[in-house]
RNA sequence: AAUGCAAGCCGUUCUAUCGCUGCGAACUCGUUUCGGAGAGGAAAGUCCGGGCAACAUAGAGCAUCUCGCUUCCUAACGGGAAGAGGUUCAGGAAUGAAUACCUGCAUCAUGGAAAGUGCCACAGAAAGCACACCGCCGAUGGCUCAAGGCACAGGUAAGGUUGAAAACGUGAGGUAAGAGCUCACGAUUGUUCCGGGAGACCGGAAGAUUUGUAAACCCCGGGAGUUGAAAGACCAAAUAGGCUAACGCAUGUAGGGCUGCUCGUUCGAUGUUAGUGGGUAGGUCGUUAGAGAUAAAUGGCAACAUUUAUACUGGAUUAAUGAUAGAAGUCUAAUUUUAUUGGAUACAGAACCCGGCUUAUAGGCUUGCAUUUUUU
């Protein structure tokens, strides 16, 4: 399904506060991504918050576009590309893409390069599995 | 018709697929189906003014900030309307000439310089009670027998130089030379009188003639309590702990206080059940029907007011109102000739709500004024 309701959505300020402050983050240009395993039991196995800073982008229209078509984009790539993929188990992620660009780019980019990023980001998960497997 | 200026208005549309946030309806009550709604003229800047809310508050004064021609409009304003006056520019007419007259456009933080203090660089003799540099005169008095402007007293702001600004302007009389000293035409006036106007002010007569600066301090008059929807009101799970009651447990126990110790005395858990106050996550309200919009009539020069009629769902909260593809429209360039191809399609995104101001804005439309050209 290429839904994406609020459920998807990460809304609470603490559990963005605890994504920040523990999370891992890498950069894989033009976004920054953060994520975090937590214990917590969710419909939906990630929960996740785009963001555009208002420093990088001072006009509100700006930050709208940018906001809207990776949200886009997310919305049609994360069910094949990251709900599937990702192993079932009780944990939820928080998920942070924060747009980084110098500039504004069109779609297919985004499109892109998202999907790059879902797969980092399933083979990071993996090795921060690993060896905890083994403990 | 074109161009320019000013004011006002509009500011892309349709289809397909996949979504987002509210609302309504249906039932098989599922984050199911159907229906319908979903950014602006500035939503912006947060520069003013209000509503609303909490807190503060006897009254008065001082300080601080802010506003400043008049009348009116408004909930209010630093906003708006209509006026008054000044300034600049253009045109016109008059005069011997002019800073004077008339008309129009634009523009002005436009209260007070006669309450006081200060400042006015450079230049210049002098920058405000004219300490006379050059010049003019030397009538009157002095020197001298006399003549004589005489490095005598003195008179003089007409002329010169400087400057942003030079002591009312121009002309005539007058005089030794000059001077509002006198006169004519003007200028200014916070002096008086008369007349007009609701008022700012205007007109007339008489009197007077000591620059500018208050966006220097200052004086006068009006206004301002503080914070800002993260205001504020309410509901409230789980967990932990607080309090109360009952039961249970003990010879009132374990343990503690008083004491050097003992006695004595005093405090007194841990469990179970029920109740209860505070309060966290989270949620609800505040929150979108209004000092509102549109139209007509009436009143008013106008801003605006009154009456009647009509229609009325943006409501998110890590933050919806979208994404992709195609087509059309508009503007524009080239090819070439009336259709192709390319490009452009602005500024910009609600965050409690209103009234203003300011700034940004591709393109289009309407009205008014000015100029040019064509036709009659």
């Amino acid at each position: 399904m290429n839904t994406f309701t609020k459920e998807e959505r990460l809304c609470s300020r603490k559990s963005i506060d605890l994504l920040f402050n523990n999370g891992s983050s890498f950069l894989l240009y033009p976004f920054r991504v953060s994520y975090l395993l937590i214990e917590t039991p969710h419909k939906f196995p990630v929960q996740v918050v785009i963001n555009a800073s208002k420093k990088r982008y001072k006009k509100a229209v700006d930050r709208n576009l940018i906001k809207r078509r990776t949200r886009e984009v997310y919305r049609l790539q994360k069910q094949s590309q990251l709900y599937d993929s990702i192993p079932k188990s009780d944990k939820l992620l928080l998920l942070s893409v924060q747009f980084v660009g110098k500039q504004i780019y069109d779609y297919s980019f985004f499109e892109k390069k998202l999907s790059g990023v879902f797969k980092k980001l399933l083979n990071n998960l993996t090795v921060d599995d690993s060896p905890s497997a083994n403990l």
